[in-house]
DNA sequence: AGGCTCCTCGTT
DNA sequence: ACGAGGAGCCTG
């Protein structure tokens, strides 16, 4: 895959497109020949396509139909360890390797010429007439004559309108000159500001960078609770490798933490980083990912989708919280970030940092295994240590109906708001009440789409369905029974419980922190930032709050229901209540005073909870490992996840019953299917869902056996099959 | 993907 | 007999 062959003008090249074609087409080469690796325009059909040439053409065909290479694009051409990694990722998640290819020319523009702009620089003599506003643009421009300015730029720098600038022009006072728009980041300082680390960090960071040094790949956990600095630590294996005039990604798991973080990359090393996600413009996305294949960006900050870059040199991957969910890819191409980052790591001798508080198992027991290394933070920074945890058992709590928050819950808040400390409650619910129902006849509002319940969300004042997003107005009367007035909102949300807290704590100030309060990732950004500062007592909040903000005066945290994630079938539900439970525990007690989490549960004998307040990690780890190791799940054994739907809910089980039968390809590996089994939510946005299990040993071909498995039928076309290797979540 | 062909079905 | 519309096929 690393060869590098020229092909003279006319000889068959093999070209891959982003076409959902599952094979590789033969062009002619173009005129002057092409290396394999090059981007290049070809034409399909009626069509012209952006391809990457994969290697020789095989012909084999009627070679009158080859037609020629258009063009060779103005981009890097793609490197052999790219080809290698998109052809495996492709192989391990079963998915057409022209939609890996896809994911990896993410850009707009790849094809167009390297757009220009016009920027302006010192000319030569003096201006007809000297006035004030000439002079500020003269003095701007020989004061930063280093830089380069844009029209509107140099105008807004000068305080002048661009018709000042557009005369000293005409003059040739002022040069007008043609420049890239694409231009290279600048460059990281890896010593532009050192930090003093504590010895612990000192220890950890110099793991890291021997790791780096070595140009080699490994992978290491680097395990340190919430506040123990390790943001800093990775951030010196971030120098070392700029230090070796290699690239470096750091994946974060949501994009409100990136611009925090960005801001940290320039104080540390007096730049900026490239920003890779979702919200990123269409310009600058051109302009990262042709600098990444130029070498011409050293950090790139991002959400999953960066691994996918096509970096000329990368020499290290950190995947900051690499528990969370959000690394795994739902829709579309399946795929886990972080397991996709070891193998692209491995394939370009980069090293890998998994950095969690409260790692995955599949990465605990990859560590314990010796497949990484493993660095631990133990103290906290700035001397701060885990909150004690303590469970309030509900069960001996006398809580009035509708309400959440137990008398023990109340007096703690209370004890808090007096001394002037915070708290914060957690609810991971958003909304006002996760149902409703109608008292006269016990109807549940339900999406029109999917079953799944209406929440009812009185900030916006609609019910929205949290599955497709679907929302509708609040109704009068009962769409089931037509009663007037009786529709009650029953369990609760996060509204919900701030309405509860501002009758129990009516001088406190309260702030609420739920995603979808928030028209942009600014307000929310703001708002966080001013409970930061103290502008509130009581803090209500949703899963969004255990994500790395921090809240340096808070000492009290409230979990309003720590059962929550324990219902249901996932077999990663432990872990996940532990993992969440931590994290949020770990929002208490920053700075210089301890901290209190309390856990209201129904179950504190539950061994979970129990192994959440001792506080043990290590033996909540070995139990879970030791359960998931008897039940042959993940990561002792493998799993494959089979997802039908179709609008025709007898259709698509009866096609799931007829696969599950022909189960021979998949015995032949000893693996099991179970199912067929309508999905946890049978049917969204109309689409009817069923599922089917595989379960198989460790080290066993899956991929190769569930291809034979699944080709045996013909997939219906009104019917979708998605294959989801190491599912994630089970709906 | 997206364009093109061919087939079906409903209408005139 | 004809046209709309959709499924299926092909792209070098």
């Amino acid at each position: 895959m690393s060869d590098q062959s020229f092909f003279d003008a006319g000889t068959l090249v093999a070209v891959l497109t982003a076409q959902p074609i599952d094979r590789l087409l033969d062009y002619k080469a173009p005129e002057g020949g092409c290396m394999t690796g090059a981007f290049v325009e070809v034409p399909l059909g009626p069509r012209k396509v952006i391809g990457v040439v994969w290697g020789r053409g095989r012909g084999g065909f009627d070679l009158k139909k080859a037609r020629s290479v258009i063009r060779v694009l103005d981009v890097a051409p793609m490197r052999g360890e790219m080809r290698e990694f998109l052809t495996r990722a492709a192989e391990y998640t079963m998915t057409p390797l022209s939609m890996m290819l896809r994911l990896a020319t993410r850009a707009p523009g790849l094809g167009d010429a390297p757009a220009m702009r016009k920027v302006f620089r010192l000319g030569s003599g003096a201006p007809d007439r000297e006035t004030d506003a000439r002079r500020r643009v003269l003095k701007v421009l020989s004061d930063y004559s280093g830089l380069s300015f844009t029209l509107g730029e140099l105008a807004e720098q000068a305080g002048v309108s661009s018709s000042v600038v557009k005369g000293l022009v005409k003059q040739g006072v002022v040069r007008e000159e043609d420049s890239p728009r694409d231009l290279p980041y600048p460059p990281l300082d890896p010593d532009y500001n050192g930090v003093d680390l504590t010895p612990d960090q000192a220890t950890a960071a110099e793991v890291l960078r021997d790791g780096v040094a070595s140009g080699t790949y490994g992978t290491t956990l680097l395990k340190g609770v919430t506040g123990s600095g390790k943001t800093e630590v990775y951030l010196e294996a971030v120098a070392e490798c700029l230090r070796k005039g290699r690239q470096a990604l750091v994946l974060l798991p949501e994009i409100a933490l990136t611009s925090e973080f960005l801001k940290r990359v320039e104080d540390r090393f007096g730049a900026c980083a490239g920003e890779w996600h979702s919200g990123v413009t269409m310009t600058e996305r051109r302009r990262l990912w042709k600098m990444a294949g130029e070498g011409n960006v050293g950090l790139v900050v991002g959400a999953r989708s960066a691994l996918f870059l096509p970096f000329r040199d990368l020499g290290l991957v950190v995947v900051d919280e690499e528990h969370d969910t959000s690394y795994k890819q739902e829709e579309g191409v399946l795929y886990n970030a972080r397991d996709m980052v070891v193998l692209r790591a491995s394939l370009c001798s980069a090293q890998v940092v998994l950095a969690s508080a409260t790692p995955s198992l599949e990465t605990w027991a990859n560590a314990q295994a010796g497949k990484y290394r493993r660095v631990e933070l133990t103290s906290r920074f700035g001397a701060a240590q885990m909150p004690d945890m303590r469970a309030i058992d509900l069960r001996a709590e006398d809580i009035p109906p509708s309400r959440w928050i137990s008398p023990s819950l109340r007096d703690a808040v209370a004890a808090r708001v007096a001394l002037g400390e915070q708290s914060l409650l957690f609810i991971n619910r958003r909304g006002y009440a996760p149902t409703t129902v109608c008292r006269a006849c016990g109807h549940q509002i339900g999406c029109d789409h999917c079953d799944a319940r209406m929440v009812e969300h009185r900030f916006q004042k609609r019910l929205m369905c949290h599955q497709c997003g679907e929302t509708k107005p609040m109704p009068d009367k009962c769409p089931s029974c037509e009663a007037e007035g009786r529709l009650a909102p029953v369990g609760p949300g996060v509204e919900r419980l701030d309405e509860e807290v501002r009758a129990l704590f009516p001088d406190a100030r309260v702030a609420v922190l739920s995603s979808d309060l928030f028209g942009s990732a600014r307000a929310l950004k703001e708002k966080i930032e001013e409970i930061a500062a103290g502008a509130c007592d009581i803090i209500i909040g949703t899963q969004m709050v255990a994500k790395g903000h921090n809240f340096p005066l808070l000492t009290l945290v409230g979990v309003i229901d720590a059962d929550l994630g324990l219902q249901g079938s996932d077999l990663r539900a432990a872990e996940r209540t532990f993992q969440l439970m931590r994290q949020v525990a770990g929002r208490a007690g920053r700075v210089e005073k301890k901290g209190l989490a309390l856990l209201q549960t129904t179950q504190p004998e539950h061994p979970v909870i129990r192994a959440i307040l001792s506080g043990d990690e290590e033996a909540f780890w070995q139990a879970e490992a030791r359960e998931r190791e008897a039940a042959g799940v993940p990561p002792y054994g493998r799993m494959a996840g089979i997802i039908l739907s179709s609008e025709n809910a007898a259709e698509v089980f009866d096609f799931a019953t007829e696969l599950a039968r022909r189960d021979g390809p998949l015995r032949q590996v000893s693996a099991q299917v179970f199912g067929p089994a309508p999905a946890p939510i049978a049917r969204i946005r109309g689409r009817h869902r069923v599922r089917l299990l595989v379960k198989a040993a460790k080290g066993v071909p899956l991929q190769g056996a569930l291809k034979a498995w699944v080709g045996q039928l013909r997939v219906p076309n009104s019917v979708r099959l998605a294959i989801d290797i190491d599912p994630q979540s089970f709906l």
